[in-house]
DNA sequence: ATGAATGCAAAGACTTTGCACTACT
DNA sequence: AGTAGTGCAAAGTCTTTGCATTCAT
């Protein structure tokens, strides 16, 4: 039998705890929350998003550690901001090598890009021009295919 | 004798300001300044930079203009948001094809990638996802060379 | 025990909006 | 002349910060 999808993510949510506690931060049941809701997405979340999805799994938690937590991610690399239409959306970042995300504008879906195939291309180019890239992922702002259809439907 | 760069500019912003015109947008002199200032920065600037550079073309345009006039560059397709560290910029956006500005995070120039290089491979993909991208550029965030040398210059 | 992390509320930063006035077309 | 565009200031939204308290180590 194969290990189911929750199980998989719960594991990297144990490996994560232990990542922060190596890196020097504590693990506390806010963080958990949080961390556990960015994981499990499968999206980018607006920050509101990730209070109310956190609060279920701990209620107290508050607005401040929310973004505090995200910050501490982005410090460890484990998170992206996008920002669509002038506001902050959080995902997670599983890839260490620099890879695409392909974000939907509507839905705030991501969608990972396969990383060989392109980014050996930009990587050179980025090393020609001595350019030194700082992001976990490159992100794509678009339209995916289910709201596409989503739309043409209401159309046509 | 080769055209000046200074030449070459101001051409392009003659064709903007009748690309406006055709797009049914009133060619007005707070437009022309802040559409100015923003081709010619080659690099991404915040909106108060904007202002600033704006008001000596006309010194009394006003903040909400410059957000306006943004966004309706931004609709044209002529403009580009990036936001670092939680704040706004907004850089020029020349080439037609989906192509790369990598910018960089300290002193926010933005060099453009020469798109053939690997969009295409990116295309495909996107296809095959079945993902539309509505962005005219595709911002890698990061460090540039000059930046580097000077906090090595400094470090070492 | 001790200081990092938290929650709350207040402060701050950035952006949008309403409205009377200006100036393109 | 008519209306899109403007400037100002007020309102709105998102994010950060200060501080007393809690909790992980």
């Amino acid at each position: 039998m194969r290990q189911s999808r929750s199980d998989s993510k719960t594991h990297a949510l144990d490996d994560l705890a232990a990542a922060l506690n190596a890196a020097g931060y504590r693990v506390t049941k806010p963080r958990l929350a949080v961390i556990e809701v960015v994981l499990r997405a499968g999206r980018a979340l607006s920050i509101e998003e990730i209070l109310t999805r956190a609060r279920r799994l701990h209620p107290q938690v508050g607005l401040a550690t929310v973004y505090r937590c995200i910050d501490m991610l982005d410090r460890i690399g484990c998170s992206q901001h996008v920002w669509i239409n002038g506001k902050g959306y959080v995902s997670a970042c599983r890839d260490e090598r620099l890879h695409y995300h392909l974000v939907c504008r509507r839905c705030h879906t991501v969608t990972e890009v396969d990383v060989a195939v392109c980014t050996d291309a930009l990587q050179q180019s980025m090393a020609e021009a001595g350019f030194y890239a700082q992001q976990g992922a490159i992100e794509v702002l678009g339209t995916c295919q289910a709201c596409r259809s989503r739309i043409e439907e209401r159309v046509g």
